[in-house]
DNA sequence: CTGAAAGCGCTAACAC
DNA sequence: GTGTTAGCGCTTTCAG
């Protein structure tokens, strides 16, 4: 889409002199040793309460903050994550970079960030080689594992050199790994739709490249054959978790599927495309077709009807993946050995509105 | 919301040796000076052929990687890019942060991530000394403007430091800025239901203390004046953005303005809320209401009816900014003195679809 | 063409 | 308590 761009030119006299001070020039104000001047910045108790007085003065008249990146440099530890993401423009990758953001503040670290142009890249080693150039003390692989891409590079290998925590993967032992449990979620939601008395449960999957689409896949499967219901081929299609696709196969998955009555949608773009060709076609939603989603975005109950939909906390997720992996971080200097390695798996909530409330009273719209 | 966590631990023997090479390990392994393998790695032109391929073979087998920090430091020049942004489990943000990430990989800088805990905090100082104390070569200050959240540090103390560019805000003569034309985008959308034939035409602002809120606004209110139409304050409510505020005021707003006959509604989640209300009351769009969203989120495509909105390019402006202040920073080099200050700002495009078409053959979806 | 010396800004280890 | 020396990993003089 072309935009028309309009500039505003002003020429104007600024001078960047990017004149830090540094601890040699507060040691020489305030006629010190270097080594003092550190020792005020880093609240080491051996200096004399005069003499931290004058230096902090000094420090706070200069406006004098010490460089990360010579202490980083000396220190072996820059107190820095790197982050590696992908696809921030939809909702789910940047709900856990937030999570990520404030419990890497909360700790005091710093994040480097990288976004991977697809999900299915093979630039990954040189990202990894990038972030190590830059002394990250640990990585966050928070790109959701597609096709083969958690194998262009052995995780193993890239462990032993930093401390490395991932993300939304099938679990593997030895690797740190945080994930939702995705497959819960796919049961959960068919279970829903059991109870609620359908019988005829279709499914729209996300693309089954994608080992989260294939967990929920598999979890309304189960679900349906441990009620001694019907999972048959006819009863599911793949789509590519976008609104359009939902909207070019739900009339497939009818022709299909004639009698279905319910349908678990994988994600809630692709069940808002479901309601709006069920408002289209006069199918009555939730008497003639009970709807679930996944994700909970915040859109969901707004939608006519407002959609009961699976609720995953992905800024959790975030939270957990820099706590496990600062975690790792410590230890690694007291116990230079063995290390707990952990699989954390987060629980979804199925988040009841009316698109599936077949028996109960229908309310009104019901927030999450 | 409580989550269940499940841990499986797994006790396993991990060593982060993180035994990088250095170049001085290259350097006598090679049994040329450091000096020579600093030529090699940067491309210099005096090292004899031999030297360098023997030189090089060396680094490949070592698996030798330059510390960018060191050569920060030296060089006092990281090639690194301090972002800061807020609210980023919104799409805004988020999109805009794609297109920084993308041309700054491009550009070859990395990105050090901040994310304020709100859109006006008074934190604004500590964030910008934690990028300085990390010596970033340029600042893109990603968070929309609210309240007085420009104002707690003085924006041309801080262009000293480094260049600093400030995305979505009021033009201020030699500041940086890039922005959407949010004064332009009202306007459009509120022609366009005048040119639909919508006579009494309502408002939805997003919150007031958002400039973008604000110009919005007073492009409606602007485009109605124009054309002879009444604006009065009868006629508008302040939202919050989210959909819930929007589903609680469309009431009100029909009870101060019951002839009604079309809205703009300052976002497309306000404005789902409304398509939601109308099929509640059995008000029908476009035919008894007409409406126009701002965003174009994804989804609103598959609204029902589908939304027309105001399409804006946050990906197109994140990667400008980055461009923008690259540019400043390679300028300030060379000419240490004026610099060419710009104010970009990039125009909206109006995209029809069902929720606004009175006049025309209703189609069906229109992507954009 | 190549190497030796100095130093980016800071801190660890040792003297005094 | 405080200062001195050395050096993190690299690049920039400047000799040779």
């Amino acid at each position: 889409m072309l935009s028309i761009t309009g500039t505003i030119t002003g020429t104007i006299t600024v001078r960047h002199k990017s004149n830090r001070a540094t601890i040699k020039e507060v040691a020489s104000a305030a006629g010190v040793s270097t080594q003092t001047v550190s020792r005020v910045i880093n609240n080491r108790p051996d200096v004399s309460p005069e003499t931290r007085k004058h230096v902090q003065e000094v420090i706070d008249q200069l406006d004098y903050q010490p460089s990360a990146l010579a202490r980083s440099l000396i220190r072996q530890r820059s107190y820095t994550l790197g982050v590696v993401t992908a696809g921030l423009k939809y909702i789910g990758p940047s709900r856990t970079l937030s999570g990520i953001t404030h419990a890497a503040e909360e700790a005091g670290y710093s994040l480097l960030l990288k976004e991977l142009p697809s999900f299915e890249t093979n630039e990954t080693e040189s990202i990894f080689q990038k972030l190590f150039s830059r002394h990250v003390d640990g990585i966050i692989w928070a790109v959701p594992e597609v096709g083969e891409n958690r194998n262009w590079v052995d995780p193993f290998t890239l462990v032993s050199e930093v401390p490395i925590v991932y993300l939304t993967m099938e679990p593997i032992e030895g690797l740190s790994i945080v994930s939702i449990d995705n497959y819960y979620g796919g049961k959960t939601a068919t279970l829903h739709l059991i109870e609620q008395g359908y019988k005829n449960i279709g499914h729209i999957a996300g693309p089954l490249s994608w080992w989260e689409a294939r967990q929920r896949k598999t979890g309304w499967r189960d679900a349906l054959e441990e009620a001694g219901l019907e999972a048959g081929d006819r009863q599911w299609v793949e789509g590519t978790w976008s609104a359009a696709s939902g909207n070019r196969l739900i009339p497939k998955l009818y022709s299909q599927f004639p009698e279905m009555d319910a349908i678990f949608v994988s994600n809630d773009q692709m069940a808002l495309s479901v309601l709006q060709y069920a408002c289209n076609q006069g199918i009555r939603v939730p008497e003639d077709l009970g709807v679930v989603g996944f994700d909970n975005i915040p859109e969901s109950a707004y939608f006519w009807p407002p959609l009961t939909t699976i609720d995953q906390n992905l800024y959790q997720v975030g939270e957990a993946a820099v706590r496990e992996v600062i975690k790792i971080i410590e230890e690694q200097k007291e116990e230079q050995r063995t290390l707990e390695v952990e699989t954390n798996t987060f629980k979804t909530n199925l988040v009841e509105r009316q698109s599936s409330l077949r028996n109960k009273v229908k309310g009104g719209v019901s927030g999450k």
